[in-house]
DNA sequence: TGTACATCAGTGAACGCGCGTTCACTGATGTAC
DNA sequence: TGTACATCAGTGAACGCGCGTTCACTGATGTAC
């Protein structure tokens, strides 16, 4: 075996990153992670799958570098979408983030379902609190509550509004995944956006108010992935 | 071996249904699909694993077995619901099927990923255009119809509302398995509810117009699970 | 009524395979004296 | 400058395990003559 030259002393640490980029192009190849195995992922990077655990204690540690990796890149697209957009149209903002969340969903159809299912062999529980989803539900409330702020009415509670998006738009991109159902990317678009109408009012009124939390908002603030 | 006493001459049937019920408490246990193997399924079903290939030809056809019961259960469940509610409030008859789904999925964590994850080796694809989720997604679509023409506006227009509305529960219920939040039921079910309230006027208007279909509708039409 | 035979429900043992992980190891490179 | 030694990145072979599935079989029960 010689695919990958060894690292100079000093820059063990590269194969790690390897490691990492082999994991992503597997699941970019796959659109699954059925096959995602130590060995696979050794075999990808060119390597003895023992090296794996010079840089990863188990399998399960080195899915959630992977999956937190992914996260952090879903945040950033979403973030960049909402920077791309018209600073002075809230509403424009949040469905280019809504946008941009369905577009990484059919476009990473492998790292989706890893992020969001739980085939893989999982971190213990302490971590989940942390779990980076966070990342994503809390961009798409922040979102919610600019268009509330800047007078667009929302037809529920800000905190609910922004947990009803987000658990709209999963339903959504992964009844597709999972039903095979690969309807093109202007249907999902399409219903996503329909989402964001029946949310957020099309136009915005002169005096915002910004709605109090009600009972259920409380429950699921104490509940719910948040930060 | 001696779990279970061999069925007499002609009634060689009867396992079959044992071992689907052996699927069905496997996964009630474990609340998840993770560990059903052929062999488990055998023990529990206190038989010899070849037994299984009697009925079933494979581990796919198994499997596709107990899924499309759970989800006529499924389908029974919101039909009952539906027919113990007001006859006469359309309304309060489609919040009836809508709390039914969410109590099967927090009843049945197990069943509900196995019916909408594809962990298991699946059945080919000529199938899945005939996947039994239609039987959810069309009730649920026929119930909003009624609201709409009794009068109750529709936020979008019928199908779409259909599609939302059940990608929308199905993304409520199925992050909570996901991310292991374990929010109370009442919580669900006003999540559950907020959704219909968006999607459904809660007075009705004297003389309904049911919209036309859109374009999006067709679109959803041509590729989204529909009977 | 007795007996040979067919049918049926179900089994024990094994097949080949891939999995995550461990362990003793190799061989290149730097460092101390 | 030469050499012994420590360190580092990575490996080959094997561990034990559980998986889906196959195959030749067993033993009870019915049937034909």
């Amino acid at each position: 075996m010689s695919g990958r030259p060894r690292s100079p002393r000093g820059q063990g640490e590269q194969l790690r990153g390897e490691v990492l980029a082999a994991v992503n192009r597997l699941l970019d190849e796959w659109g699954s992670d059925e096959k995602l195995t130590m060995r696979a992922v050794a075999r990808e990077a060119g390597v003895a799958a023992p090296s794996i655990y010079l840089h990863f204690a188990d399998k399960a540690e080195l899915v959630w570098a992977a999956l937190s990796d992914k996260y952090a890149q879903l945040a950033d697209r979403m973030r960049a979408a909402d920077e791309a957009a018209d600073p002075d149209d809230p509403r424009e903002r949040l469905l280019a983030q809504v946008h941009a969340y369905c577009r990484f969903a059919s476009e990473n159809p492998g790292h989706y379902r890893l992020m969001y299912e739980v085939h893989q062999p999982a971190v213990d529980r302490s971590r989940l609190g942390l779990h980076p989803a966070r990342l994503v539900s809390s961009s798409l409330r922040r979102a919610l509550t600019c268009c509330a702020q800047a007078g667009y009415e929302l037809s529920l509670p800000p905190r609910q509004a922004g947990h009803t998006l987000w658990t709209g738009l999963h339903g959504i991109v992964s009844l597709q995944h999972s039903l095979s159902l690969a309807s093109p990317d202007d249907v999902i678009a399409g219903l996503a956006a329909g989402l964001v109408d029946i949310l957020v009012a099309t136009d915005p009124v002169p005096d915002p108010v910004v709605p109090p939390d009600t009972e259920i908002e409380r429950l699921i603030a104490s509940t719910v992935v948040d930060d």
